[in-house]
DNA sequence: TATTGTTATACTCTATAACTATA
DNA sequence: TATAGTTATAGAGTATAACAATA
């Protein structure tokens, strides 16, 4: 599949596996910039992020995350050193402790999530309001066929 | 900006910004997987794809990939060890280099690229073939005003 | 002097394996 | 024994600074 575009001296094709790989490591360096301007790496953000509605275990975290338990624990520890997350004994199990975002981390990932949201929006209003709407509709609804076909509940 | 979806149990509101950075991270997820499969980090899959229609300098590398000359050095390195890519004096510059794929390199990206652009083919598939087509062009609409508002030729 | 590329160094991130403390 | 978490270790990736060779 490949679509004209116009661009202001030349029509393209572009191709529509192209324009999404585009896209998506356009989005990336967008929350990438945006992140490091706080100081923070994407890895250090997703950590934080993570953390805004839940203080789970270092094992909760690492699937939530994808990593390596071993991973999480280093992200956790340099995090700590800046004062951003804690951890806490777990109440519940005397080998577990539960991580949780201290005052600063949630003041950060706030800021870092305003800061993107307002990117994602100046990105969008290149494209007429019709057409944004439009694209943010098929775009979830492709992620929730996706999630759909991959068992997986994106909005749980 | 959000949009009303339907998954099989709920409708839910997912905000615009909320799904470009799920896309985003998607594709990068599905094309990580794709490239670990040979092997390949990111980082070398970049390398090998900047270098798939061209034979550039160590410095151009580090302008079209946007990382310091002396990450792009460790990078062809690394590669050059695996047999990915090769150094050549340049004729023009006694003091730069011409970096280049070997014939296994060529292989490996191809194979990268084919198996990433079925991926993407397929996960579009899961919309009807016209919300595709629409998808795709948003896409590039979006991606040709963001090139054109940065003053960046991507089609160049 | 300026530029090209490499190297030395340091830090983040990641994984595997070994370890401890608790269950 | 099994699980939760940390630590030791190794390697990729990145950047800064210092360097050698060439322009």
């Amino acid at each position: 599949m490949t679509t004209l575009i116009q661009s202001p001296t030349k029509t393209v094709e572009l191709s529509a596996v192209d324009g999404l790989a585009q896209l998506s490591f356009l989005i990336h360096d967008v929350l990438s910039a945006r992140a490091s301007r706080y100081g923070l790496s994407m890895s250090q953000t997703r950590l934080l992020g993570a953390l805004r509605d839940r203080a789970p275990s270092v094992n909760e975290l690492a699937v939530l995350l994808e990593l390596d338990k071993s991973s999480v624990s280093g992200l956790i520890s340099r995090a700590e050193e800046r004062g951003l997350v804690e951890r806490v004994p777990s109440p519940d199990d005397g080998r577990a402790v539960v991580v949780r975002l201290t005052k600063r981390g949630r003041s950060q990932v706030r800021k870092v999530a305003a800061d993107f949201e307002a990117d994602a929006v100046s990105l969008l209003s290149l494209l007429s309001y019709k057409d944004a709407s439009a694209l943010a509709s098929l775009i979830s609804r492709l992620l929730a066929a996706h999630a759909e076909a991959h068992g997986v509940d994106l909005f749980a």
